[in-house]
DNA sequence: CAAACGGTTCGACGGCGGCCGAAGTATTCG
DNA sequence: CGAATACTTCGGCCGCCGTCGAACCGTTTG
């Protein structure tokens, strides 16, 4: 039956410990049991138990590492999902550090936010070459398991920004050149000045963009 | 605190009885709190603190028409949000069920599955002029309060289809031009004759578009 | 008005599940 | 080898929450 599958996918998320954990992996990297323990404020027991669910449950992968176990995202899908749910009864007034992730943020292993949707827009106007210009190599990226293209709705600005593979090698890039950097273990991203100049550049992000709103 | 807003979100979609009620709403059209209570298979004691819960938590709108009380889904997040849910470990092999909804569904208010998919593919390629050839109104659709477009994932074919209040108006279109038919309760949706050669006309759907896989 | 029907409130029951302390395994390091 | 570290297992406690029976309100119908 359906709802029972739907219902056990969303119980994973109903615990305010798991929800933390995952929220804690939605930057796309991985961390140790012990350090997602501690973020979600609960001893090394506990978390031992809740890892283990969400692995059953074919939200999070595992890869050992000596005697340490580091956790990461299974996949976009979960990222989406939690994504979606929070965008449910979004209040107008965001909270103060919701905001700060209203700019630019990873979603997983993409880029989210305000600049996340800008770039996509740009990336999907007919005949654009940013693609080309950037030599992102499609072929390589066609030929992996992973869909190439998804789309994934912002719950800051409700519109669609690039996810999928393509959508993480766009990130990698951003990063590679140094045009994105991350900002201690949050999920921020900030824009450099050398970031700047290349999106002026390649999408013809105007200098007013990045202005407060 | 951000872990707990979605885990109080999701945990209305852990329980199975929620879960029905949400997922017999899936259609986008109204049911009395009775049906779901039937959907669900619990009381009608039990269905209405559910029901109640769901309203609290912005996910249902409800309506009263004289002894009774009807409940929809209260937008369009909510539908994506379990949309997302149900892609997280998609099995191999669907069950049956699901194949049977895998053609052409509705999403809400939308359409979904590999009809959805397709049309939203072939709407989007530069150029294209079905919105102009079917009078859609985009003014009269933009001055809504709903954005205009969104993408939702399909999880079934794990690519994009349009949502938001375009995606409402072209379901609302086919039904209305009998291109698409509802089956008793379900969220299934049949291609009519009519149907066919209209998606043959304005999007050119190959007829063999239509043969299984 | 009385009967029927849809929805709600209350209270009691029962079970599931998150939590931690304590103890157990495995790996690293001195 | 022994100490320290990361993770796991076990057992018991506690609280939350879904469930239903019974009784209660409001609307509709005859």
């Amino acid at each position: 039956m359906q709802p029972r599958r739907i219902a056990t996918a969303a119980a994973m998320l109903a615990d305010p410990s798991r929800a933390a954990m995952v929220l804690a992996l939605m930057d796309g990297r991985s961390r140790s049991a012990k350090k997602l323990a501690l973020d979600a404020g609960v001893t090394a027991q506990t978390a031992s138990a809740h890892l283990r669910k969400l692995v059953d449950a074919n939200m999070l992968v595992w890869q050992g590492q000596g005697r340490s176990k580091y956790f990461r995202l299974a996949g976009a899908d979960v990222a989406q999902a939690v994504e979606a749910l929070s965008s449910i009864d979004v209040q107008r007034a965001l909270p103060a550090a919701a905001r700060e992730l209203r700019f630019a943020r990873c979603c997983y292993d993409h880029l989210a936010g305000r600049l996340g949707v800008a770039l996509t827009e740009e990336l999907l106007r007919p005949g654009n070459t940013v693609l080309r210009d950037l030599a992102i190599d499609l072929a390589a990226l066609e030929s992996s398991r992973r869909p190439l293209f998804r789309c994934c709705t912002d719950w800051t600005e409700r519109r669609p920004h690039v996810a999928g593979a393509l959508g993480a090698a766009l990130l990698r890039r951003y990063r590679d050149e140094r045009w994105l950097a991350t900002v201690d273990g949050s999920r921020k991203l900030i824009v450099t000045p050398a970031g700047r100049s290349a999106f002026a550049r390649f999408f013809a992000l105007a200098p007013t963009f990045y202005a407060p709103d």
